[in-house]
DNA sequence: CCAGACGTTGTT
DNA sequence: GTCTGG
DNA sequence: CCAGACGTTGTT
DNA sequence: GTCTGG
């Protein structure tokens, strides 16, 4: 699963990461993106530009845009046959760079705030999928979605799913519009749990306001009991 | 034929 | 408890 | 994903 | 838009 995720990485690395032809000039680190916040996107559209749109995909068809905010996730086993996503997986597929995420741990009645990320902090990018919806008053809106697969070892601690995250070698097969759906359901893997690693941190990053270094720093273990001499 | 749904997560 | 908003 | 609202009236 | 249910 993923419902928060974290890009502090450089333009430049971005940049290079991706092999993009240009990238916004100032970005801010995000500490904490929340579901409804504009994500930073490289789409088969503009597989060369990172552009930003809406996470949580509104179908085309929908009423209410309401009902992305609970599309910020799309199995990645049903997004073949589910009429909200099916025409994204055949034509519209985007890379979504992070460089970590979050998930809420249970323990007992607690749900502790985790972060997880790549060994060497390495730049990474989801698996996504994105729409258009045309708004009443005539404005569109892009908007994404990001794809969850099992979880591998690693991450089944935390969570009976993950997001699907894509190695270096598999972008252009994602981006690639006249790829095989058989092609790039295959892409569609937990990733490698050597390569993955992850710490608790504080509940700050529980609300989306908090968008700080903050929500990344490891939590300090509580004090130990001073021995008695 | 038209009307209505179309999704994820998790929990029970 | 359930929905909406970030 | 979590946090925060969830309602009416009227008044400023 | 497209499928399912009536």
């Amino acid at each position: 699963m993923c419902g928060r995720f974290v890009l502090t990485a450089t333009t430049e690395a971005i940049q290079q990461t991706f092999d993009l032809d240009s990238v916004p000039t100032s970005m801010l680190p995000r500490y904490n993106i929340a579901p409804t916040q504009p994500v930073g996107v490289i789409t088969n559209d503009h597989p060369r530009q990172l552009t930003f749109q809406r996470w949580g995909l509104i179908p085309s068809w929908a009423k209410d845009p309401a009902i992305g905010n609970t599309l910020i996730n799309a199995r990645s086993e049903t997004v073949e046959e589910k009429p909200a996503f099916r025409s994204a997986f055949k034509r519209r597929r985007c890379l979504i760079p992070a460089d970590g995420f979050y998930e809420w741990k249970k323990d007992g009645k607690e749900k502790k705030p985790v972060f997880v990320h790549l060994k060497d902090n390495e730049l990474f990018a989801f698996a996504g999928l994105w729409e258009v919806w045309h708004s009443p008053d005539g404005s569109e809106v892009q908007t994404c979605t990001i794809l969850t697969t099992d979880p591998n070892p690693l991450m089944s601690q935390l969570h009976h799913r993950m997001a699907v995250i894509l190695p270096k070698e598999d972008y252009s097969v994602w981006l690639d519009k006249d790829a095989p759906p058989d092609v790039l359901k295959a892409l569609l893997q937990p990733y490698d749990e050597n390569r993955m690693a992850f710490y608790e941190v504080s509940k700050v990053v529980n609300s989306p306001y908090n968008d700080s270094a903050e929500c990344i720093v490891p939590l300090t273990a509580p004090p130990t009991q001073t021995p008695m001499l």
